[in-house]
DNA sequence: GTCTATAGCTGGATAGAC
DNA sequence: GTCTATCCAGCTATAGAC
């Protein structure tokens, strides 16, 4: 396979992920090196000699799979953000057969929240969270556009969503609201170590079902209740 | 003066912060630069070189008045942060005096909110609240101590009045909303343009006045009725 | 105090052997 | 396809002239 070939050939990859990851056991532990050390130390942070060594593979292989460091990077989402996106879009389907009003929005804030709080919970894609929460709050992702092409159109989905269940919102109110519920879930998705600090103990991100009951039951009021009147 | 003496006579520049910026323009000229590339492009992401090139000084200069990167990173926190920290004390004492307890939740919630999300109107320090933004979202920040030192006396003062205004609330409960707020503060305070897009322009960060209404009272709700019950 | 010049590294990427 | 050896651009920090 050509070298140019490969570093592009995404479809193709994500139609046989499992085949690649089974014939490529050295490119499987790249992704999972870099997702952990991308994650801690941030794009400029960690260098690709770190990521190398981590995965136990030669510098040069690096470049092989994945052409450049950008490239590598753009990888670990193009591998991971499918499988949460999906989730999304199936909880939206569930909230829409929901006839009762309260619930329905209920169901929507879970579809947003649930498939990344879970994230911690999956050892695969254990910190694909905290990389996920860096990118949605650094700026120079605008111009990498990975979260406008891979999630903004389930974004929109979502705020369409609460326009239908709350009918009487204005437009700002909606998208505020739709804010909030993001800002909060990447601060917990990204937070290493300062929550369990300030609470001395009494949250515990790691505990992602606990997590998920107060998050939700905060957020759900924030949008419920939070018309500015 | 002699060098490592400027760079560690922190409490005497504090006190004459003026005079000090008066005396030595290049040094103002450098923490500002330095706080917006800082804020852009992150603590790795910024080169010293391209901070002395945006305050035209020469690159020698950096290290002598702030002796390392890193110096000059904490130098700009050590700047600006105790105008925000006083900022909320005196709100946390205003709320303290409301006997009302629903307004003096409203109080508390403001006090927490209003001195950061006014920043950007403030030009002198108009990129300091991305990052800071990015500081709290950084796990390597756990290192260097920065929020912990500066920030942390403060959040327990709003945890407490937090407890004392909702006494029926679990420990828990009062700080996963403390949480909810911060991440949904720090998520619009680092936003460079996603907010904007996503919402097609009915959200405008830019817009303080606004966004601080439907911040406020989005958060409000989220703490006054999301308990988990 | 200020600035030029550079030391001493580490970074991403690649050439070319196998 | 895989890996060693290396290139060289860019980095932080500093020595030393003025």
């Amino acid at each position: 396979m050509k070298r140019l070939g490969r570093q592009n050939a995404i479809a193709e990859e994500q139609s046989e992920n499992a085949s690649a990851e089974t014939e490529h056991p050295a490119r499987a532990r790249i992704i999972s090196a870099a997702e952990a050390l991308f994650a801690e130390l941030g794009f400029d942070g960690a260098s690709v000699r770190q990521i190398a060594l981590a995965a136990k593979v030669p510098l040069a292989l690096v470049s092989y799979h994945f052409g450049s460091k950008e490239g590598l990077y753009r990888a670990i989402f193009e591998l991971r953000a499918p499988s949460i996106v999906e989730q999304r879009q199936v909880g939206l389907l569930l909230a829409d057969a929901e006839k009762d009003p309260e619930r329905r929005l209920e169901l929507v804030v879970k579809a947003l929240l649930i498939p990344m709080l879970k994230l911690r919970r999956e050892e695969k894609s254990a910190r694909f969270g905290a990389l996920l929460a860096r990118e949605v709050s650094d700026p120079k992702s605008l111009d990498r556009g990975i979260i406008r092409d891979m999630f903004d159109p389930v974004a929109r989905s979502f705020i369409q969503a609460m326009r239908e269940v709350l009918p009487d919102r204005s437009n700002a109110e909606i998208n505020w609201a739709y804010q909030v519920m993001i800002g909060a879930m990447v601060h917990v998705m990204g937070d290493a170590g300062r929550i369990a600090r300030l609470s001395d103990g009494a949250c515990d991100p790691e505990d992602d079902r606990q997590t998920t009951v107060h998050i939700v039951s905060l957020l759900l009021a924030a949008v419920r209740y939070g018309s500015k009147m």
